[in-house]
DNA sequence: CGGTCCTTTGAGTCTGTTCAAACAGCGTGG
DNA sequence: CCACGCTGTTTGAACAGACTCAAAGGACCG
């Protein structure tokens, strides 16, 4: 048995999925994939299942259509866990470094009859799957209704807001791929930056490092909250695993506040 | 105990999540909703777990932001169900029928705690919320890559391709839902209808009701395949339930194709 | 027949893109 | 150490696509 931290989650990723997979015998199913900028993960084709956490870096889940146009459709950052099956019939999708990344995989594939009747385990699946919903919603509305200014000024408050650290905030990506998140180009990411510095919002300290100077004028900015990290998988460092807090190991989410 | 069909669904809404309601004694928590054009479905808030699945008829999931811009992020259709908590902390999020709309609702609150130590109905409540993320990724693409000729073009061809029946498609949407599905505005969307038109790819036979003249041509337009309905949830008419197919109610949705 | 609501079309404006060029950072090799 | 080239960023000018504002046209209903 691997050991579990005081939330369910193992040491190694932290997720509580993960301790799920096998861990004795010839199938232990687990490993730790370490991936360097622009290395990918894809999708695994005939009916297999796995989850992906990541443990420390950041990773962009990207689609590309026929004709090359790009999508990044989410940011995924330390201690969020991507479900397997990403691809679509037809655009190929993928999951891809944007920094040094550590992920920890854990294929279910075979273990899938039994575990598909363990409620813990659906449990934490349907909450993975859920919080994924829920940023996509919001993504979706970011793209649909949001002009280019109040989108790159929603995104930097967001890396500030999920961020591991406080400090400096890392911005592990370049203007063509925050383009390709925003739905805009290249050249207009950067003019905008260029207009938010001015403005004296942001500051950078150098191209992928910024401060977020004047918070509450971010947040007049914008017709929406800024997402926060969800609810906590980690139970990291110091804040040592919220006690008690519910008898199965990932709560169901609910639509309940706790602002 | 309600009657089940083939498939296991009850023969009110053809779901195979209400299913898991309880059907007799003083806690029957399931009805039927029928909603007029423009009625609401708000989620609840306090910790209340609804499914909605719809019998008949186009129902949106609509988001208002503070200032007004409004989002569209689905059109759901006959079949399809939607999980209750979509609301987020700021943005106000509901379901709205687009036509006389018949709803099936399913309240599982009270039986929660029972509920999801069961599998099968984990499964079930999977599988709704896995389709509805293919759908908001695929619908992130379209606003952050497709210009506006091709989003209006990927929208009809879509509403063709989720039609209940054959022959005319049924278009319960003015210019301006379309626009807030499609991130546009009204006059956009029916400056390009137009266009459509008199290219000769659509042709218009009432305000709400369209035939797809040239769906070669529809296809060469877009750089994505076109979403088809997702795996019948229905055993609805002559099509009597897909024979023998799994043994579980609603299998995981699993990256294999079935082109 | 008149009123209302939705749609269509047009003219002008603005935002974001395209194309192009200059610039900055950084590693390599002389 | 500096020159060089590579890559990513910034900025500018011209263009195009989508939006705004305005007005006319249609459909429907009392």
């Amino acid at each position: 048995m691997a050991k579990l931290d005081e939330a369910g989650g193992c040491f190694a990723c932290g997720s509580k999925i993960c301790r799920f997979s096998r861990q004795n015998g010839s199938h232990s199913k687990r490993r730790t994939i370490n991936l360097r900028r622009g290395e990918r993960l894809e999708a695994c084709r005939d009916g297999c299942i796995k989850l992906w956490t990541i443990v420390s870096g950041t990773a962009a889940i990207t689609t590309n259509l026929r004709d090359g146009r790009r999508q990044i459709s989410g940011i995924e950052r330390t201690g969020s866990t991507i479900c397997g099956p990403m691809a679509h019939e037809d655009s190929t999708t993928w999951l891809e470094a944007l920094e040094p990344t550590e992920i920890c995989e854990t294929d279910f594939s075979e273990d899938m009859a039994m575990l598909q009747n363990d409620p813990a385990f659906m449990q934490v699946l349907f909450g993975v799957i859920h919080e994924r919903l829920e940023a996509a919603n919001r993504h979706l509305t970011t793209l649909g209704r949001l002009d280019s200014t109040e989108r790159v000024t929603l995104f930097l408050a967001e890396m500030a807001a999920t961020a591991d650290k406080p400090g400096p905030v890392n911005l592990p990506m370049n203007r063509e791929e925050i383009a390709d998140y925003l739905g805009l180009n290249t050249e207009t990411v950067s003019r905008i930056l260029s207009r938010l510095r001015k403005a004296g919002l942001f500051k950078f300290l150098t191209r992928t490092e910024f401060v977020v100077l004047d918070p509450e004028a971010v947040a007049r900015r914008l017709p929406v909250r800024v997402a926060r990290r969800p609810r906590t998988l980690f139970a990291t460092d110091d804040t040592s695993a919220d006690p008690g807090s519910c008898p199965v190991p990932y709560p169901l989410p609910q639509p309940s506040e706790q602002t």
